[in-house]
DNA sequence: CCTCGGTGTGGCACTCAGTACCCCCGATTA
DNA sequence: TAATCGGGGGTACTGAGTGCCACACCGAGG
């Protein structure tokens, strides 16, 4: 039935767009009754993203059962990597439902809603784990931003393509780049700035007087 | 007219709550027709935030007018700055703002397309800043995001304390942290490297040995 | 004084999303 | 067979948002 009402509303937003399509059509075509429509969606856009609710609650469930002790970042990575995973699993569909959204005002704004909801739930894992930190509030909400943006700038790209290229791959690349600058084994820098062993460099003009160099290291050491 | 309708809206809006309030009864207290209300506001939760189109242009001037060299991330940084000083200007009506949109499903979804378009906004100049690197796209989402996600941390800390407190301070800490990792300066966080005459200064641990220093800043100024 | 174009406003009617309520039908049980 | 119950259908309603037109104001020009 849920099956049914996706298939005919995305037939009909495919060939006559969202907005022109009531949800009249979508039942006529469905051959349901119009009242059944909002009993398997709360609203006219949630048939567009009618996988995600259970995927949110495969992530839950996955950072409930993930190890206590082991690197709260690369759980949260993988954790968007279960979403990937749907995407990946019906390309067609991801590419359609893509090119939807991105000219549909309406269904950008909920998919808003609907990324919102896994952010605040990888934060609230991240939340948990760094409850110890004095910062570990606000070090799990920026975690679980740039999370999130890196594992949708990767699948953006790949929807764009047109489901072309390998997604694990890139999303892989991108969750690096957060795993390093976040993770417990961070030890990526800045430009050509790198840090080692908690050392962090500074960088200065060439030709920079040693002296205000010195200066530099010096203030910074008393704080 | 605009502020008319806010006043009466947000009357009513504390009065009776946001879903039992209709526009009819905003415009009749405000004492103007219906059709003017739409003609000001593009939809019944827009009016909950009227000020966020004049800051999204004033960041968006901003980050035009900003020093094509300086450092970005501190420049997005200072953009979100901007957005607290709205809020910061009217705490109580940032307050009881707050307190609605949190109980109100629309009105959380409606902010965070608000929240959204700043984002896009600071990573659309990281992005222009960023072409020259291999990874710029994926860097300037994932500052953006990070960058907003300090900010807003901060910034509900505020309001959700009822607008006590020193907000300025409370942001500039959490962007500190984004800066720190991200930012031209990056050097890791105790907050006390100075900036001076384009010398960027790094922090090391106390008893880090000279010869790991004098390493790091040898790799940075080869670059 | 009247006219004209532009602009801001009110009023009316309409579409459509979403909801409350009731009914129908089929299945199970006494 | 009667009673109950639950999933689905139908109907009527509220209220957001839109299109269209009429009206008032206002400065410019005849």
């Amino acid at each position: 039935m849920r099956d049914a009402l996706v298939e005919a509303a995305f037939e009909l937003f495919s060939e006559r767009g969202f907005e022109q399509t009531t949800i009249d059509d979508i039942v006529s075509l469905a051959g349901v009754g119009r009242r059944s429509f909002f009993r398997y969606f709360p609203s006219k856009e949630a048939v567009v993203f009618p996988d995600h609710d259970g995927c949110l609650a495969d992530m839950t469930a996955f950072l409930a059962a993930a190890d206590p002790t082991g690197d709260p970042v690369g759980q949260v990575c993988d954790a968007a990597r279960l979403v990937l995973r749907m995407y990946a699993g019906n390309p067609a569909f991801s590419v359609g439902r893509y090119r939807l959204t991105k000219q549909v005002p309406t269904l950008r704004i909920h998919e808003l809603s609907v990324v919102w909801r896994y952010e605040r739930t990888l934060a609230g894992h991240l939340r948990a784990r760094y409850a110890a930190r004095s910062d570990g509030a606000l070090r799990a909400d920026v975690i679980a931003a740039a999370v999130v943006a890196a594992h949708n700038f990767a699948l953006r790209s790949w929807l764009r393509s047109g489901g072309e290229g390998d997604v694990g791959a890139a999303v892989d690349e991108a969750l690096q780049l957060v795993a390093d600058t976040w993770g417990d084994d961070a030890a990526g820098g800045s430009g050509g700035a790198s840090q080692d062993d908690e050392v962090v460099v500074m960088v200065a003009r060439r030709g920079t007087p040693m002296w205000r160099v010195l200066q530099g290291v010096e203030a910074a050491l008393e704080s």
